[in-house]
DNA sequence: TAATTTCGATCAATAATATCGATTATGGAG
DNA sequence: CTCCATAATCGATATTATTGATCGAAATTA
């Protein structure tokens, strides 16, 4: 025995407080009166503190153990969330799912979505990785990640399994002091010419093409928040999914551009949940898939996102 | 024995994989390596999870025991407080420091007293009580709370130890819409009478005498945050502690009253930590009372309010 | 008041199990 | 291939938890 402290006496003493004597704890623990009684002693002077005031019929605790009481409650509920993930994991479920979030997917859906996962599956742990656009994939790919919501390349790889669970709309935005957001008529590709394209682009492929790419001048950002600092403050235009500028656009901050049809190369990015067909999804990751795939779940998606009517405005 | 899982194997656990191999958690832990290998048979044995992968030379934990390794840890740092908690006890520590505040006593004084608390006694259970006006003292003088920081009550029992630390101005107000707002010259009583005054209240004591009591109409609160939206209101006037109303005069949405002498009881209330003389104060008691008995800390009180030039404005 | 029940402490006997020490098998480095 | 460190295994032993019986004190009941 390395210590002197065990949980079976922590467990005693939450069950002596939950009963209140001795007997009836040993009683509701299945041990003699005795045992329980070695045990609180042991307990006491493993750490030099009387629990317990013995003096009348029943035993009261003392200011101290009142709130080591506590402590120790909080040393059990640690043990039991221990004991229902290992027994989690016994019985077949995975124990970490990993999920990797390209940048421009809503927040409220995922939430939405884990909220429902941790209720079906309380114990697992859960990893979210939010990084620079294309890094979900690339965890999918590389199997650092089990689930990736994102927009799919269409050069992945065909072990990537993707379902398509909704879009979001882009929209061609700019500052209000920028010279591109008075002019009204269809913007041209030489309008756009003269100005600097603010490009979300991916952190390891920085030099690879870009999908709505339309300036010759282009800032790339890896952070999409970033991103919106600078088209807020005037430094270029972009592309932005809608549900982000919706509120800048309504106050005035930032206008919409009108581009040609030349330049749209893009008005929605599809999103996909995508996995790696090559290796077994586990019982909470098979949940997700499921869920993502019900029709449900798709207005729940969509709902997060403005509506398209109001996007073509 | 009344589970399986004892928090021997756990240590054990977390120091194999600190160690990085059985027998130098072994030797750590002055075990020798058949009784580690034992161990971790019975704890995967408890739970039907394998936790390392004995294939290799080094055991490697398995995806289940990576995660099950996180969770031993967050069991024995539970553990480990219990202990700090008891051995403080042990060493005369009070188990339990409760504090009482009235609710005009700013917070951030509060706050950073209470920095201090934790970092010279980390484990102590602190519970901090703020009610209605007076109920500070008569925490302390029940013994349901060791100290106080309240106005003193002139008629306090003596038994009550008490030493000043400062004061908090106290200002007129009005919002910007009530009559009395608009008058610059000096109010007289007559004035006031007109106009419901808004008081704080003990709220056991409601019938009792007030202090500042000026106006025959008097609505009482027991909650000074709700006040201050009745003031806001327009519901009456009443006298704030300065530093909550700045910011409220500086934006022009109440107005301080220009009182005549005679209606100006009370400019300021002095406020006190207290305790019981008939209770010997435990040793972080003694610590906060020392504390705050520092010419240092009085600055730190003072600085968290207005300066008095400012409040005279 | 007296009898009865319930409770916690104590102690010796016993059951359970943790630890030791020796040994064997195995993987990795040189 | 050999050597070293390591983990698993096993019987023996030491340690510890648990039991069951008994005692005195305190509350409950008649």
């Amino acid at each position: 025995m390395l210590t002197q402290l065990t949980l079976d006496q922590l467990r005693i003493l939450a069950s002596i407080v939950d009963e209140g004597s001795f007997s009836a704890a040993g009683r509701r623990l299945g041990r003699v009166q005795s045992a329980i009684s070695h045990a609180v002693r042991n307990l006491e002077e493993a750490n030099g503190v009387t629990l317990f005031d013995r003096s009348s019929r029943r035993p009261e605790l003392t200011a101290e153990g009142r709130v080591l009481v506590e402590q120790a409650r909080r040393v059990l509920a640690q043990v039991d969330t221990y004991e229902r993930m290992a027994g989690a994991m016994a019985a077949g479920l995975e124990p970490q799912l990993t999920i990797a979030i390209d940048p421009f997917v809503p927040t409220p859906a995922v939430i939405d979505l884990l909220a429902g996962l941790r209720q079906a599956f309380p114990d697992i742990a859960v990893t979210l990785y939010t990084e620079g656009i294309g890094a979900a994939e690339r965890r999918i790919v590389s199997g650092s990640a089990i689930i990736g919501i994102c927009a799919l390349n269409p050069f992945a790889p065909v072990t990537v399994q993707a379902f398509r669970i909704g879009s979001i709309d882009m929209v061609p935005v700019a500052a209000k002091g920028h010279p591109l957001a008075g002019k009204a008529a269809p913007l041209e590709p030489e309008d756009l010419a003269e100005h600097v394209q603010l490009v979300l682009t991916d952190p390891l492929e920085s030099t690879g093409p870009n999908f709505n790419v339309v300036s010759p001048t282009v800032w790339r950002f890896v952070d999409i928040g970033r991103r919106l600092d600078f088209l807020l403050g005037g430094f270029g235009w972009g592309f932005m999914p809608h549900y982000l500028v919706r509120e800048h656009i309504a106050a005035g901050r930032l206008f919409k551009l009108a581009l040609s049809d030349a330049n749209v190369l893009l008005g929605a990015i599809d999103v996909s949940v995508i996995h790696d067909r090559s290796r077994t999804p586990g019982r909470a990751a098979q949940w997700l898939l499921t869920k993502m795939r019900e029709p449900d779940w798709h207005e729940t998606f969509a709902y997060s996102l403005p509506k398209s009517a109001d996007a073509k405005l």
